[in-house]
DNA sequence: ACCGCACCCTGAGCGC
DNA sequence: TGCGCTCAGGGTGCGG
């Protein structure tokens, strides 16, 4: 599932095949719940600009065009963002691998789920957005529009301050885990960095969020910070959709201490990492550690 | 203001 | 073999 390191991975992945290119031709898939902006819209509003940048707030890409234009690209839970020279079995179902020998899995073909397809000039690579589940999001805004999704996130998870997080956290029964996946708190967390820092903290994700200490919540942003920085370093976390643009894994699933390590031993105490839903996710901790 | 929950979607995995 | 069920969860929106 992209959070902030999978997205800020894609984004400095995908960037130079993008930033200073002009979209020439955009194909889609129908309209759907993907897309915020209707397919015939957003072909008409892209084709023909310059992208001139590309950034990343919180989960979201945003691409600045040529003329003062944005597209938004939110990549859910499956969204795969990727260059058409890319080659994964994380870009084929199940079915598909099983009926192609190893030496065919390469190339990869826009498929039902490939709901985006970019052709830029020069002679790179096109860009492909596939989505299987289609929690993903794509929107065009006009110069100066503003955007809802936008405006609610909070203070990127990587510059949060632990005082900022305790103001928060005060008189709230909520679990201190439901906070930290509150986007409009810390943008760019989701449920693996979020159980990592929580481990890393000593803080059971259970706990009000009321009841956590300056100190713990220092700690926890800290070791929020480093899990994340550590994963952007190694190409974030590919557990089941997860591909960077080149379709390369991450790295990063080889370092969880928690995260579907579910009766696996606590690499600390060995006691067994425990499951638990928890803001209705399934959350993942060591009940000796975390308190 | 805050909190829990239903919903959007599809594929994998499992029991029968 | 195949059907039906459950689970995965980012984000939005609603009701209490």
């Amino acid at each position: 599932m992209p959070e902030l390191p999978e997205v800020e991975t894609t984004r400095r992945r995908i960037a130079p095949l993008l930033v200073g290119r002009r979209i020439e031709k955009v194909e889609t898939t129908r309209p759907s719940y993907f897309f915020l902006t209707p397919p015939a819209e957003l072909r008409r509003r892209l084709e023909g600009r310059r992208v001139e940048s590309l950034d990343r707030v919180g989960k979201y890409l945003v691409a600045g065009l040529e003329g003062g234009s944005r597209l938004l690209l939110h990549l859910g839970m499956t969204g795969q963002l990727f260059s058409s020279t890319a080659t994964s079995v994380r870009l084929l179902s199940a079915t598909v691998r099983a009926s192609l020998a190893p030496e065919e899995q390469r190339g990869f073909e826009p498929d039902a789920h490939t709901h985006l397809q970019l052709s830029l000039d020069g002679d790179g690579p096109r860009v492909f957005f596939r989505d299987v589940r289609k929690f993903g999001k794509v929107q065009w805004l006009a110069p100066g529009e503003r955007n809802a999704r936008l405006d609610r996130l909070g203070t990127d998870a990587l510059v949060l301050a632990g005082a900022d997080l305790f103001a928060v956290c005060h008189g709230r029964k909520a679990a201190i885990k439901g906070v930290l996946l509150d986007q409009s708190v810390a943008a760019g967390v989701g449920n693996i960095y979020a159980d990592e820092a929580l481990f890393v903290a000593g803080v059971r994700p259970g706990r009000a969020a009321g009841r956590v200490t300056r100190r713990e919540c220092e700690a926890i942003v800290e070791g929020l910070q480093r899990v994340l920085l550590r994963s952007i370093e190694t190409g974030g976390s590919s557990i089941s959709d997860y591909v960077a643009p080149d379709g390369s894994d991450g790295g990063y699933q080889d370092e969880r201490k928690v995260y579907g390590r579910t009766g696996e031993p606590c690499l600390v105490c060995g006691d067994p990492i425990k499951r638990r839903i928890v803001a209705q996710r399934s959350t993942h901790f060591c009940a000796r550690c975390q308190r």
